[in-house]
DNA sequence: GGCTTGACGGGTA
DNA sequence: TTACCCGCCAAGC
């Protein structure tokens, strides 16, 4: 891989809908096990700039960590949207709709 | 060049 | 099961 943040970026675009990957995931695929924080910050800088699914992208719990109540409804619809079920006010089933990258083993 | 910030993760209490 | 703490690393000031 070139630089991780791009790396970052490639995966999460190839992430399926209906499918999602943790921030930890992600970054473990990208090469860096420890960068879920790098994950966090490219999300921010790539969303406002670029048409990326980060709604795609949600934490370790199977939920969605996000504080800004616009964009938590905005990725629970996109989900709900392409399939994927949310129980209670953010709950998701890692087990059914986690996406297992082929860098991610 | 140094300090602060994060939509996090995993372990411990 | 929830709450808290510490570790990680890149980008912005």
């Amino acid at each position: 891989m070139e630089r991780f943040t791009e790396t970052v970026i490639q995966i999460i675009k190839r992430i399926p809908a209906g499918k999602v990957m943790s921030y930890g995931q992600i970054a473990k695929a990208a090469g860096s096990p420890r960068g879920a924080r790098q994950v966090v910050r490219i999300l921010h800088a790539m969303s406002r700039k670029h048409s990326l699914p980060w709604h795609r992208v949600i934490n370790s719990k199977g939920e969605i960590g996000i504080q800004d109540e616009e964009l938590f409804f905005t990725q629970k619809t996109l989900l709900e949207g392409e399939g994927v079920k949310i129980k209670g006010r953010n709950r998701i089933d890692l087990e059914k709709y986690r996406y297992q990258s082929i860098e991610d083993e």
